[in-house]
RNA sequence: UCCCGAGUAGCUCAGUUGGUUAGAGCAGCUGACUGUUAAUCAGCGGGUCGGGGGUUCGAGUCCCUCCUCGGGAGCCA
């Protein structure tokens, strides 16, 4: 008897095959019962009728559980009234491995409940859905860059120089050379690179030991950082647009089940293409006061101001040019206002917040030593990075985008913790 | 680290100004039912009320303390 994954099924209709799955659901009306099935393909309802089986087999499609590992055998069908549009008229069950008292059942769970058995919960509709987005988000990034002829390159995770400040690193022995800190950004490696390559990028995970507890950040999360020789801050800005838009529109055609799994409305993803509006974090500022904020010129945008300013649009938005004093040393000085730098947050629609973070870097190479100076780093740790304004230095900009928060806002997922498949939080190690 | 909230059955929760034997829905088990989509109907079992201490004739309920978790702030993607 042939095998088949569920998504072949169309191709196999008034055929006996058998399907390998786990069992989601069951139904039985005392002469009939309904096994749907989960092979990650999709989902397939199989229909037994006692009268048709032998007592056996109606026997074993009696003591079926929930996720029970199971091989079912029957003549697939065309049928309006299944989801997915198949059924399989059953005419045998194999149980490959039982599953007594699966511990999610169909009804609620509270977060703590379900966070604890993740490696469980990932076996449910929705958490499916989410991974296959996550699937297509990533694919349309490494797509993205790929046929723009970026190169990849992978930096380390251990690393001794360190990207902005050492207080929300976590760090562990390394050998004989002290502490070593896992890297929160491939972004001054990636500079190097691009002066050999021209257009690169990174894609992988990034740690924060920050003890942050809010719906948006997690401690290991997953970042793509690409930076561009002699792109400014203005080219930065149309590649971070086309990016966004592009990845929107590859989940919006790929995946528009999964979507409708999640219960997503499209509308707002359907808007997102470019230009993006962009203001200035001066203009920002006056407007947020007009709109009610206290936030005074000078300081960060808090969460609450980015999402008052964002609801204001109805696709994501620029916010550019920020105080010197709340961004990092590496960005570079805006010739035109010195008390600002050219930077850009992007900040996505329905109150998801920042997904990028980017800039121009500061490619001279004295005002960059001030820089590290001035923020009390140590000179000798930045020693190579200092070392690209020596020998041929460039315009150069880049981004980091945030591929959970990205994953959260298209799938309309409240928190971020569910864009991961097993997500790192303060409180949470296990599984 | 700070602010707010929560902890009662396997799960989600209710539990009144302190009152006698702590409840419901779902899940589980038993039975009925040939087209179910979280099926439905009938019945049954199920409790260290987060831990410790205190007040009281009496505490799930009030007080103190500790623990755990959630949300938010800060930090940022």
């Amino acid at each position: 008897m042939p095998y088949a994954r569920v998504n072949e099924l169309h191709r196999h209709i008034g055929e006996s095959v058998t399907v390998r799955g786990w069992v989601t659901t069951t139904r039985s009306s005392g002469k009939i019962a309904f096994v749907v099935l989960r092979d990650g393909s999709g989902y397939l309802q199989a229909v037994f009728s006692k009268r048709d089986v032998p007592d056996a087999t109606w026997a074993r499609v009696a003591e079926l559980s929930l996720e029970t590992s199971v091989a079912v055998t029957g003549v697939v069908r065309a049928d309006a009234r299944a989801t997915g549009g198949h059924e399989l008229t059953a005419t045998d069950v194999e149980v490959l491995g039982a599953s007594p008292d699966f511990p999610i059942s169909p009804k609620e769970h509270g977060s703590t409940f379900l966070f604890e058995h993740r490696h469980l919960w990932l076996r449910s509709r929705r958490q499916v859905a989410i991974a296959k987005v996550r699937n297509e988000v990533v694919q349309a990034i490494r797509d993205f860059f790929y046929e723009r002829d970026f190169v990849l390159v992978d930096t380390p995770i251990l690393t001794g120089s360190i990207g902005e400040e050492a207080g929300n690193l976590f760090s562990t022995d390394y050998f004989d050379l002290g502490k070593a800190y896992l890297a929160q950004t491939g972004q001054l490696y990636v500079e190097a690179a691009a002066a050999a390559l021209g257009k690169v990028y990174c894609f992988g995970p990034t740690f924060r030991a920050e003890k942050s507890k809010t719906r948006r950040h997690l401690t290991e999360f997953w970042m793509v950082e690409p930076e561009v020789a002699w792109n400014d801050s203005d080219a930065n800005m149309r590649l971070q647009e086309e990016f966004i838009a592009a990845i929107v529109a590859r989940v919006l055609d790929r995946r528009l089940e999964e979507l409708k799994e999640l219960e997503r409305d499209t509308a707002p993803l359907e808007r997102v293409v470019g230009p993006f509006p962009r203001i200035s974090y001066t203009d920002a500022v006056a407007k947020l006061n007009a709109l009610g904020s206290d936030m005074e010129w000078g300081n960060d945008l808090g969460g609450d101001d980015e999402t008052l300013l964002a609801r204001e649009y109805d696709r994501p938005i620029f916010v550019y040019n920020y105080p010197k004093g709340v961004k990092a040393f590496y960005m570079k000085e805006n010739p035109e206002d010195p008390r600002t730098v050219l930077n850009n947050d992007c900040l996505a629609p329905e109150g998801y917040g920042e997904i990028i973070g980017g800039s121009q870097r500061e490619d001279d190479h004295d005002r960059l030593l001030a820089r590290i100076v001035a923020q009390g780093l140590d000179p000798e740790a930045y020693r190579w990075y200092l070392d690209l304004r020596k020998y041929g230095t460039f315009v150069h900009s880049g981004f980091g985008l945030g591929v959970e928060r990205t994953i959260a806002w298209i799938c309309g997922n409240p928190h971020i913790r569910e864009s991961i498949a097993f997500p790192r939080q303060i409180h949470r190690l296990y599984p």
